[in-house]
DNA sequence: TAGGATTCTGGCCATGCGGTCAAAAAACGA
DNA sequence: TCGTTTTTTGACCGCATGGCCAGAATCCTA
């Protein structure tokens, strides 16, 4: 079991390291399907095919996979999202291709981000407080507001509250995704620009 | 046994309704206090100091006693909102108002806010559909489009995709709760007040 | 190939859930 | 007052959950 992660990191074997994947991705896969409220281990051990002691061998618990969903998916997105917003050669454009950005990993990545989106809607601690909300603002929200700021100082955006505006974009976009869920036919892409064009006018100087 | 919601609508004595009305305040006060995952029916009776099958007995399970709690809120909240909306003499205003108006309610009666948010974001059916949010559309939209629409109509507002800006504010209102849940020193009004600068500036011709 | 380490299985546990029920208690009406 | 109806109680049901573990299977290395 050496499946704790703690500081003095082990590395793990290979098999361990493809298991945790495996078990990732039944998680991910489940999640997205019978959403999170039903997604237990032991449903997400049988769309894994495997038996639901091998994933409490190879995680700490239910909230570290969880937390490994989240970093995974997120991970990704970073990924394929960051440096095309980061290539823009200004803020307001930054803006609508972050959002852009998103949505288009969504349609490629349809389960991932269903799942991602109803994790952070669901997954609350023992106290209800959200794992990944707003309770560790930095985590979320910082690249968000640190964006919002250049686009203050280079006159481009008018002065408003970062924090707010954060807060709201977040909330828009987890929207959009949560509605397209339920209305599979909706039209994202769209959504998204047009979700763009509301955001760009919200903050734009003057 | 009475308490059925049937056409027939048969009259509820007085203590049925006073029963109900208990009950219905002490589930609102125990999800505002542990959060609506944790609110069972148990422990709703308990706050409530009464046995657990008083609530079966006057309601018909723990789905139409959540409606009820929503019902009873929401309807509080248009009494003392709406009124105030609707003396507004121009849209833009009109749209500042409910925001800052549900923030005072907020503000004036916390608990009953916070379960309110509470159900919408985690009561869902079996199927994982949410229970008040987009999925009956008209329900929770439609006041907000027409409002967006008559804005419209009268030149205040540009031509804007009407149900994505219902979507994108109502989530954005939720978002504000929610936030002011976790982080019960954040200045709500503010907050309201910026969103609603915010929510305007997106939606205002040209 | 032998033997220790790793991984997996399947059943078991305590807990809590929403809901039900017979019987007790309280309220009501004649 | 007494019989009926309404309301309450507290125990109980079946079920699902996350987690645990002894033993079996498998893998890896010496």
């Amino acid at each position: 079991m050496r499946s704790k992660n703690e500081p003095g990191g082990q590395k793990r074997s290979f098999i361990e390291r493809a298991r945790r994947a495996q078990i990732i991705d039944a998680a991910v896969r489940t999640i997205a399907e019978v959403g999170y409220p039903n997604a237990s281990l032991a449903r997400i051990a049988r769309t894994a095919q495997v038996s639901k002691g091998v994933i409490s061998y190879h995680f700490d618990g239910k909230d570290e996979l969880m937390d490994q969903v989240v970093i995974s998916v997120y991970t990704q997105i970073g990924e394929e999202v960051a440096p095309r917003v980061l290539a823009e050669q200004n803020m307001e454009r930054a803006l609508r291709t972050h959002v852009r950005g998103v949505a288009e990993y969504a349609l490629a990545h349809r389960e991932r981000m269903t799942a991602l989106s109803q994790i952070f809607r669901h997954f609350r601690d023992a106290q209800g407080a959200p794992r990944f909300d707003g309770s560790q603002p930095e985590a979320i929200y910082q690249p968000m507001e640190e964006l919002y700021r250049a686009g203050q100082r280079s006159g481009e955006f008018r002065d408003f509250d970062v924090r707010v505006m954060a807060v709201s974009q977040q909330a828009t976009i987890d929207a959009m995704f949560e509605y397209w869920r339920t209305h599979p036919d909706h039209d994202l892409l769209a959504h998204a620009d047009e979700l763009g064009e509301l955001l760009v006018r919200a903050i734009r100087a003057p």
